[in-house]
DNA sequence: GCAGAAATAGACCAATCGGTCTAGTCTTCC
DNA sequence: GGAAGACTAGACCGATTGGTCTATTTCTGC
């Protein structure tokens, strides 16, 4: 336990960059445990549901992290579209130094079998999670709930297509191209 | 051979379906033999390649079937604006029969394991060939060749992230909804 | 009708999968 | 120091994976 983050922690966050990388199902369990140093004993002692559970946990951890950037991105900003500007700027650079292979970090996990419809559901609480945080800042810069709302699910969706697109073109360039197609300069 | 498909379009039809439910590494090719009803020396046969060719295959034959609804819905459009609200509208009719759990056509093969490069390059020609099918008919209603490919990027984007999210909700509600986001109606 | 190719059929294989279970070690508190 | 729980360690399991290989059947051209 001479690792400064604790084992369940570095388990999570091992096997979520993992899930992001090859996705759920070519993800193995043996290649979370070499890559994370740990028995398999550890893992069922905290995740007594085994793989499943775990895949969870990662997403939620994932999830935290994404609410953390768009508190960071929104914080500053002056405005909504400032603002969202600096959140896809942000995500480019986090796609960037995943070297252009990881998968938008919830939808990795959303991709799973339809049979485990825990894994749906929870897909769709994450996501909701996302857009009730971009809601809230909007709503900080003037925009009305139903604005906001719209606003949020908007990016989202814009971001998400976005990263499948750079991801398939090992770009990043896609993802700084979205302010222009979120905000056209009208002439 | 009373099947009025062949032996090899049937195969990449049912692999192709099965692929998008359930995503590549979760689809077996027992599964895929036993729906298509066919013995694995046939696949092995038309498919020497095995599993990563048969869902090259599966994935090209999806991209034409997306190329003939994107042509379906511009064509007898009068303008840019009504076949892209058609192309939406389309997709959400696509996404209600599939039950609510086909992954997007050309997403579910791309996220494959990173170390398969040729799945990467080969989904990237072919979410090109979406963009220049759109952007074809974007320059047949008057667009520049760079207005024309930013548009035909953005409705791609915008498309792919509205089908992520739909399917986190098992609604083709935001399928619908996708028209007004791209084409706001200015104060 | 016959030769040769095309296609079908499925037994078989090593490797890997997620999961279970028992033994042992470490920590903690009385 | 000793009992009790938390945690580590990994051997082991049946099931399934993608893939190979050899027969056998079906089709095709002469």
């Amino acid at each position: 336990m001479q690792d400064d983050r604790s084992t369940r922690e570095k388990l999570v966050s091992d096997a979520a960059l993992l899930f992001r990388k090859n996705g759920y199902h070519a993800t193995g369990l043996s290649e979370i445990l070499s890559a994370s140093g740990l028995p398999k004993g550890s893992l069922y002692h905290y995740f007594p549901d085994g793989k499943v559970g775990l895949a969870m946990a990662a997403a939620d951890w994932t999830t935290t992290g994404l609410v953390r950037i768009i508190d960071d991105a929104f914080g500053p900003a002056p405005d909504y579209r400032a603002g969202a500007t600096h959140y896809c700027y942000k995500l480019a650079r986090l796609f960037d130094i995943s070297a252009h292979i990881d998968a938008c970090p919830i939808s990795a996990l959303l991709f799973d079998g339809p049979e485990n419809m825990a894994f749906r559901t929870h897909a769709e609480a994450l996501f909701q999670r996302l857009i009730d945080s971009i809601a809230a800042h909007a709503r900080r810069f003037g925009m009305s709930d139903a604005q906001a709302q719209q606003a949020a699910e908007t990016l989202l969706i814009t971001v998400e297509g976005g990263w499948t697109l750079a991801r398939a073109r090992r770009k990043s360039d896609v993802m700084r191209s979205l302010p222009a197609r979120l905000f056209p300069s009208h002439p």
